[in-house]
DNA sequence: CGGTTCGTTGAGATCGGTCAACTCAAGTGG
DNA sequence: CCACTTGAGTTGACCGATCTCAACGAACCG
């Protein structure tokens, strides 16, 4: 069994030993670091920390979070298994990274990997690709925030089915909650709206954390 | 006089020889590449449009949007002097960036910098800089998407006082259409918005484009 | 002086938030 | 096995911030 973290506990990086699942991987990248489990709500690390790790996710799911001065959450990313997360633009972090569910993670040390970078240009390019998909998802992230609820929870649900690439069935591990926060929105909206498009035969609530895209182009005309 | 192009026309960087302007800045990247001058509302890429090129401000004010399906405009950043922009994540513009006022711009050609900066670890750590500061902005941004209309115009009054340095008075040279495309919010929002700090003694409209901040920690309040 | 663009102001409509009750599923322990 | 608890999700009623539509004012320019 994966090392088990208790919840709530704000946590350091514990080396364990590498694990078969992280040989399956490809890459270079994948044959540094030590692969961590953390359990559910498990915080990998804090806001205002040192961002002296960079993380890449074997198994489960993790979100990125901060609390604003008026007590409110708002998440930053959502990241699933094959996802590197962590590499902020300062060197500390802007914000907290919890577990969504039983999550296995690779640890990498950002100095070594930046060390190798300098000498391999391939890395280098690795991290490059990073950055610039952070940049491209917080864009994107900019231009649903300017949009309606129907349109931010069908462009959410286009974008998770996009990145499971799991024909037009959607797993959200994550809460009604978390998806409001991510989406600028009440979790009594999220649900709403979700309910509202499973009406118009959009999709299909299979369970609350299971859902069927029955029309993509409907989806897609919202997402505009 | 620098070259003027015809507003509304997308237009080609054109080479114009150095400008006196040009030498006043400091860093190596000022030595490279042609000041080229724009008119107001004049296009200096168009979305879609190959990233070949990146600019930095030597005059003016610059601005990037994107046209959405349904017609609404969003503002991407907006860019003052001495500020770089048009590094995107991709190859390809995700917006277009047209001059907000009389404007004069170093135009790079980015693969010359990408060459430099396989060479010179200064030229690398600036582009990484760059964006690094591109996806700070964005992250603000998301944040800021997220609050109430006064949070949204007190956050982007601090934001160019500080950007601007120029003490407790802010110069805004773009409409208020900008200001609302750029907030997620109308024209008339904004507009009320901003008569309603005034309102109350946190800022005074000198005019409509010139705001002094009288009250930086009540504004700073509102940004939390 | 007339036209044009930009900004302001008003009145009413609406989307999403707030508050609160209810359902449902999954434990947990007697 | 059943009562109880707990957390997540749903649903309803009401409210308010912001949008919409529209008129008006002010600055600028030929």
């Amino acid at each position: 069994m994966p090392i088990q973290l208790s919840p709530h506990v704000p946590t350091r990086p514990v080396r364990s030993g590498p694990q078969p699942a992280m040989r399956a991987l490809g890459g270079p990248i994948d044959m540094m670091g030590a692969p961590v489990a953390f359990a559910r709500n498990d915080e990998i690390y804090a806001e205002g920390e040192a961002a002296d790790y960079v993380y890449k996710i074997v198994r489960g799911t993790v979100r990125t979070s901060k609390i604003l001065a008026d007590g409110r959450r708002q998440i930053g990313a959502f990241y699933l298994a094959g996802d590197m997360f962590g590499l902020e633009a300062g060197d500390e972090h802007v914000f907290s990274a919890e577990a969504i569910d039983e999550s296995q993670v690779l640890v990498l040390k950002r100095s070594a990997l930046v060390a190798r970078a300098a000498r391999d240009g391939a890395v280098a390019q690795g991290l490059w690709t990073l950055i610039s998909r952070e940049l491209s998802r917080a864009q994107e992230r900019v231009l649903l925030l300017a949009k309606t609820a129907q349109e931010r929870v069908a462009g959410f649900l286009l974008d998770m089915a996009a990145r499971q690439g799991a024909g037009d069935t959607v797993d959200l591990p994550m809460s009604r909650q978390d998806i409001a926060d991510y989406l600028g929105l009440t979790m009594e909206t999220v649900s709403r709206t979700l309910n509202g498009l499973a009406g118009n035969a959009s999709i299909q609530l299979l369970n609350a954390r299971h859902i069927a895209l029955r029309d993509i182009a409907a989806l897609q005309q919202m997402n505009a």
